[in-house]
RNA sequence: GGUCCCAUGGUCAAGUGGUCAAGACGCAGCCCUCUCAAGGCUGAAUCACGAGUUCGACUCUCGUUGGGACUACCA
């Protein structure tokens, strides 16, 4: 098989190099143990507590190294894509005051390492393809979905890992012909990797995560789809190559990924890019009806979504440090010790993260909320109310002049036992 | 089913072979107080189970159980 011939047939417009795009996206003028992270939602304007407990890790750990954050938005899936979602992730984690350096915007991109919605990077990642074609590493594949289906019925029968791997891969024998023939028939074709990966005995491979330390997981043998068949990647090879190119230096994602991590060692390593320090962080969990934990669904769980505190008129600092109570144990003792700190000078490190998924408290958070407010000063909190109330109790901001809130806020507030009474705006209007 | 992750009070957790097993939230009681919110004091409550290693295991190993994630041309 002449593989170079494949890979020209295949993709015979991609005429940029991996060289090229090397020197486009050059490596990062920044200090040594700057760290360079990533947000990457899908965007379903969706924006939930899991997201910002994410993004929390990731500006900490940029910004406290002097490094770089970034929103890169992952529309590989177009079927999810929901209108103005971009503005409503970043006006979220804005009301948070959780700030991007550079990445996806309101007005644009802003940053050297773009485009930073993966649907405008189809060049790259087809690039890659090509030169994974080129080397024999990377073929397509024209099994139809009623084929696949009935392997993996099949497979289940026989008790086998399910999947397209070893002798299942009918297409990975195709003949440059038999391809030729395929592609003139007009047939539709995935792109898949061709996994070095022994299906009978597979090697045992270690990862260093940052959260969890060694994680030794079976080396990937699935001959993964990397270019679905609308030209479009797959989140796993886009992730290797977004990651690489725009030059991250620590992936914080969720557990749920952990299971496809041999998938992204070996594709960072077909295409011969270093493997980012990845920090898989446990999921936030919630107590079932039956007293079991599970994960927080967006369905059944309104605390969940962002929205939720921001209606309830939580103050953002008050979320914020509930966040980081949860983050990081020692940050409660750290707040005692420095009442009057920024939260921004605590130390955040990932060590000091727990790897089992959190139970969101709500009582927790209301009483990190009365400390947080009492710290606040009474007229920035009045402004706080004052456009709380103009966006979800109209009605009531006309009747408090600024003058009063002021000073109903301001009772007792003095002194070395300041009176904590105040959790939330809702709460605190509902008394009114 | 398979693979992987996780396991200290109701919750968040400290703890890395020898501790009376921290602390915080919540809960109960008492004190303070005109009342409430705070605050102070006190209390109930935890190492999932079973083997092993060891003079000694919450800590190490192996099983068991339980919970979770993944098992897509979704992320």
């Amino acid at each position: 098989m002449d593989f170079n011939k494949l890979s020209d047939i295949l993709f015979p417009r991609i005429e940029k190099t991996p060289a090229d795009y090397e020197s486009m996206f050059p490596a990062r003028g920044i200090p040594g143990d700057a760290k360079v992270t990533r947000l990457g939602p899908s965007p379903t304007g969706f924006i939930h507590l899991g997201n910002l407990y994410g993004a929390f890790v990731d500006e900490r750990l940029a910004h406290q190294s002097g490094g770089v954050f970034y929103l890169r938005i992952e529309d590989t899936d177009d079927k999810r894509y929901v209108e103005g979602a971009v503005d409503t992730i970043i006006d979220s984690l804005d009301f948070f005051d959780i700030h991007f350096d550079e990445g996806a915007g309101k007005d644009g991109d802003t940053g050297d390492y773009g485009p930073y919605y993966q649907s405008s990077r189809g060049p790259l990642y087809q690039c890659f393809v090509k030169e994974l074609v080129r080397k024999g590493l990377a073929y397509p594949c024209f099994m139809t979905e009623e084929e696949i289906g009935e392997i993996r019925t099949s497979q289940e029968a026989g008790k086998e890992t399910p999947g397209i791997y070893g002798s299942y891969a009918q297409s990975r024998g195709l003949t440059l012909e038999q391809v030729q023939a395929a592609l003139d028939a007009g047939k539709s074709y995935v792109m898949r990797l061709r996994s070095g990966g022994d299906p009978k005995d597979p090697a045992e491979i270690k990862v260093e995560d940052g959260i969890r330390g060694t994680l030794t997981m079976p080396e990937n043998f699935q001959d993964v789809v990397i270019l679905k068949a609308n030209g479009i990647p797959t989140y796993h090879f886009a992730h290797a190559c977004d990651d690489h190119f725009m030059r991250t230096t620590h992936v914080v994602r969720g557990e749920e990924w952990l299971s496809s991590l041999p998938i992204h060692v070996e594709l960072f390593e077909k295409l011969g890019f270093d493997l980012p320090i990845y920090c898989h962080t446990g999921v936030l969990m919630k107590l079932d009806e039956n007293g079991n934990k599970r994960k927080l669904s967006k369905r059944k769980d309104p605390e969940l979504a962002l929205d939720f505190y921001k209606e309830k008129g939580y103050h953002p600092q008050a979320v914020r440090e509930y966040l980081l109570t949860v983050l990081n144990s020692n940050y409660e003792e750290w707040r005692t010790a420095n009442p009057d700190l920024p939260c921004e000078d605590f130390p955040f490190t990932i060590e000091k993260m727990s790897t089992s998924g959190a139970l969101f408290d709500l009582n927790k958070l209301n009483d990190v909320s009365k400390d947080t407010l009492v710290r606040i000063p009474a007229d920035e909190l009045a402004g706080f109310l004052r456009s709380w109330a103009a966006e979800y109790r109209p009605e009531l901001s006309d009747i408090l002049s600024d003058d009063m809130l002021l000073k109903i806020l301001d009772l007792g507030r003095d002194g070395k036992k300041p009176r904590k009474d105040f959790i939330c705006a809702s709460q605190m209007f509902d008394f009114i």
